[in-house]
DNA sequence: AGTGCCGGGAT
DNA sequence: ATCCCGGCACT
């Protein structure tokens, strides 16, 4: 029955929690933020945590740096559950484990791809904007996509991706000078750093929010990206050769155009697949999935012609790795560029159509409640002050009259 | 609007 | 540590 609360409210409910001793939080409903996050209520899952979120936490060795890795992580492995599940079914009627089936258009594509991805293999421009920079990946290991499962198991982290995680430069405008396609699409997922931010972009491992987040992904989830242009379900384990994809098939650019001007969107999503249970079988990802979400109906070459104008499919929520019922596949949609980890609501598609605001769900703040007993203040009032108990006067809790 | 008191600043 | 107060929560 609690009337709605201004935001202003969650504010100081947060600033307030902070200090709070551990008051014994009343069981949320809802298990809204469950003991592996008691604070800080993310920006945008805050709220919670799934009911059973807990459970997916990782028993950890370390301690969570606090806040957002920890809902977060949380988070990305109730996405990666969902993932898991419509792989799972997907993949029954997708025959094709590890070597693609080609047949069909979509062979076609995945031909075409395959075929850049084995030249860029091969290329070390692919590897990276920083051309000076061997491989300066983060954990130091320069292990390189094994031959043996180039496909399925490369990046977890880095691998092949340059920019496998994200927003080196989260100045990722919103608001570029149209590029040539998306114009409505606020994150898009751009490329090519931004030229002033300099070459070294803090391996594109590592989360964002300009923390430190030392995390390395989970090394049985593997990445996977997918491409979001409609019709196109294309999914490539490394993000250049996402890109590479893109650039080539969607944007009918040459693939020799390694460098990108900048002003390329690259609409794809990172998935973040668990191989333990998906193995093999993962590789083959559904081409086009009927729920997974469609590319912004930008003007692409060859969408236009080919592909009908689909409409922004309200399960876009797959956008949003922050709500609980992880949408099918896709956590975090992956924008190279892109500025938010996760918490922000990462929609490199249309907006959907229904935002349905998050409810502002009142995070139960543990304020003790207010003592019947009258305190000093009203006692005595204000005229004689200097009869209140210290507590009163300096406005602290009565110690005077105490509940 | 009044009251209780948290969170913080000033000393 | 003490004193004070801004401002929020709650009535």
């Amino acid at each position: 029955m609690e009337p709605p609360r201004p935001p202003t409210v969650l504010l100081a409910a947060a600033r307030r929690r902070r200090r709070d001793p551990p008051p014994p939080p009343p069981p949320e409903p809802g298990g809204g933020g469950g003991g592996a996050a008691p604070k800080a209520p993310l920006s945008c899952g805050g709220r919670g945590l799934p009911a059973g979120a807990e459970g997916w936490l990782p028993p950890l060795g370390e301690p969570l740096p606090r806040r957002e890795p920890a809902s977060r992580e949380a988070m990305l492995r109730v996405l990666d559950a969902g993932l898991e599940r419509y792989l799972a079914l997907h993949s029954a009627y997708i025959p094709v484990p590890r070597h693609r089936k080609l047949s069909g258009k979509a062979g076609i594509d995945e031909v075409m791809a395959a075929t850049v991805l084995t030249s860029l293999s091969t290329s070390p421009l692919v590897l990276s904007h920083p051309p000076a920079t061997p491989a300066p990946e983060p954990g130091s290991e320069v292990w390189k996509e094994a031959p043996a499962m180039s496909s399925s198991c490369s990046s977890s982290s880095n691998t092949s991706g340059d920019w496998s995680w994200d927003p080196p430069s989260d100045r990722s405008t919103p608001s570029t000078p149209s590029p040539p396609l998306s114009s409505h699409v606020p994150s898009t997922f751009l490329p090519a750093p931004l030229p002033d931010e300099g070459p070294d972009e803090p391996d594109g491992t590592h989360f964002v929010f300009g923390e430190p987040i030392p995390r390395k992904r989970k090394n049985s989830t593997k990445v996977m990206f997918k491409c979001l242009w409609k019709s196109c379900g294309k999914v490539l384990s490394s993000s250049s050769g996402m890109q590479k994809h893109i650039r080539t098939m969607h944007l009918g650019r040459k693939a020799d155009l390694e460098q990108s001007d900048g002003e390329e969107d690259f609409y794809y999503t990172e998935l973040d697949v668990d191989v333990d249970s998906l193995t093999d079988g993962l590789s083959s990802l559904t081409p086009v999935s009927p729920t997974s979400s469609v590319p912004p109906a930008f003007p692409g070459p060859e969408a236009q012609g080919l592909a009908p104008p689909a409409l922004p499919s309200p399960d876009l929520a797959l956008a949003s790795p922050c709500s609980p019922p992880a949408p099918p596949g896709l956590c975090h949609v992956h924008t190279d560029h892109a500025y938010q980890g996760c918490p922000a609501p990462p929609r490199p598609l249309v907006p959907p159509a229904a935002p349905a605001p998050p409810p502002p769900k009142p995070p139960a703040v543990p304020r003790r409640p207010r003592g019947e007993a009258k305190k000093c203040r009203k006692v005595y009032g204000m005229e004689n002050r200097e009869m209140w108990c210290t507590a009163c006067r300096w406005k602290k809790a009565c110690q005077r009259f105490l509940d």
